[in-house]
DNA sequence: CGCTCATTTGAGGAACTTCAAGGTCAGTGG
DNA sequence: CCACTGACCTTGAAGTTCCTCAAATGAGCG
């Protein structure tokens, strides 16, 4: 547990902005506002919330070994770097998302794709209290499943073509941000990329034709529109 | 649960082979090979073994609503066809293997890849069991990591170089198959191209590639040689 | 042996990457 | 208020990798 002195942020103070706004930020315990007495104990079991900003490293390679993490605010990015600089992408994290089990196995890092705020859950405490409540138990799996299907649909989704992969994400994105009006991308075009196996400029004129085509538009920076999204499920296929 | 019969096996006569060879065949209460009353219970909330010919479907979709599927011999294969044909293989399975955690809610198919024996294990009835049993706790747990990091692996493969993605397919599978003298893929060459995110041809371009540079071997059909894991695992970086 | 189907090989084209340059925006300092 | 800066994104042109289509070869089975 090299780096993880759970009392100290790892940010530093370069940045100006204020972390997570209200509107995001999803609190552990809150998932099971009906018990107060198992909510009390949710709280004693976890550290933090610790924050971090924009790409500093959350967890480095496998030095994560005995907790989970649950993303309160912002994007988590887990990801690995290769000798000749090629990085890749393996998942985004939102508030709400709870992670970690293959952590310790796997040398992928974790790093703060916007700044984030973290709770640490300890792995083994969650667990017995797992096979205690029932509720706690079908948390986990649910959790865990769901992170299984969304890399079963990643890979497939890296075997069709680029305006496909784009389209494809940009919409899982507005869907799991929570279908807004607007889709703000929380993180760099660049991540994108580097989750979709594609370099920043194939992206970047995915996206173009994506417009041009008028399935979606350019509001601003990384706001966009999502205009057509019949269009945009049939090319998702 | 439309297709699920247990009682009959679904594959056709149509195939000479014989089932599952003595050596690669997995018993599942064999796991637990300590402990008889835990066997027995085991034995009481599976189905089969049912036995499927190379090509024809376990589970059709999302039929699968409450099982868990146990490999016991051959290979099977979890993937997605498109409508314009290109197909998608998500996993191999080997024997050994438990899955099915998220066959409920992808549009996913389970078929054999060569012919095969699995086990159907109710959900319910093993998560119950794992409440109380930690030992099936911790097995259900480290099944379901595994598959997880073999996903995440997977899609950073797709990522790579057609000639990376083969060579780390082979090692993998090598090692999976418990490194014997020579790799013998048990499936098809389209299989392990739809796999890796390739055409047949350029997948047979890549291996024929890897056995120019020395690195491999063609012994007889698809009974390969791996002959430098050393620069093998070099190219899978 | 002769069938069939899987695999291999070749040639040409499409998609994506690479390299290089230009544009945009927010923060900074005059 | 405006130029300056640096990070990030966009665009263009050339090069590579992979795919598509077509044909040949080879392996397995009756």
């Amino acid at each position: 547990m090299a780096n993880l002195d759970l009392g100290t942020a790892h940010a530093e103070p370069n940045h100006s902005k204020i972390f997570g706004t209200a509107d995001t930020a999803v609190c552990f315990e809150q998932l099971f506002a009906d018990d107060v007495s198992l909510q009390r104990t949710l709280s004693a079991l976890q550290r933090g919330p610790v924050r971090y900003y924009r790409d500093n490293i959350v967890v480095f390679e496998d030095d994560l070994e005995d907790y989970l993490l649950f993303v309160v605010s912002g994007v988590v990015r887990s990801c690995k770097t290769c000798k000749n600089g090629a990085r890749n992408i393996v998942a985004f994290y939102l508030p709400g998302d709870l992670f970690g089990w293959t952590a310790a196995r796997r040398s992928l890092s974790i790093e703060a794709a916007t700044d984030v705020e973290v709770l640490f859950l300890k792995r083994d405490s969650l667990l017995s209290l797992a096979s205690r409540d029932g509720r706690v138990a079908s948390y986990l799996l649910s959790a865990t499943t769901n992170e299984l299907v969304r890399c079963q649909e990643h890979i497939m989704l890296m075997s069709k073509t680029a305006k496909c992969r784009v389209a494809t994400f940009l919409r899982e994105l507005w869907v799991r941000l929570g279908r807004a009006k607007y889709l703000e991308v929380p993180f760099s075009y660049q991540d994108i990329a580097d989750y979709l196996g594609l370099t920043g400029e194939t992206l970047s004129r995915s996206i173009t034709e994506l417009e041009r085509s008028g399935l979606i538009s350019r509001v601003a920076g990384r706001k966009l529109l999502l205009r057509n999204h019949f269009e945009l499920r049939r090319l998702m296929r």
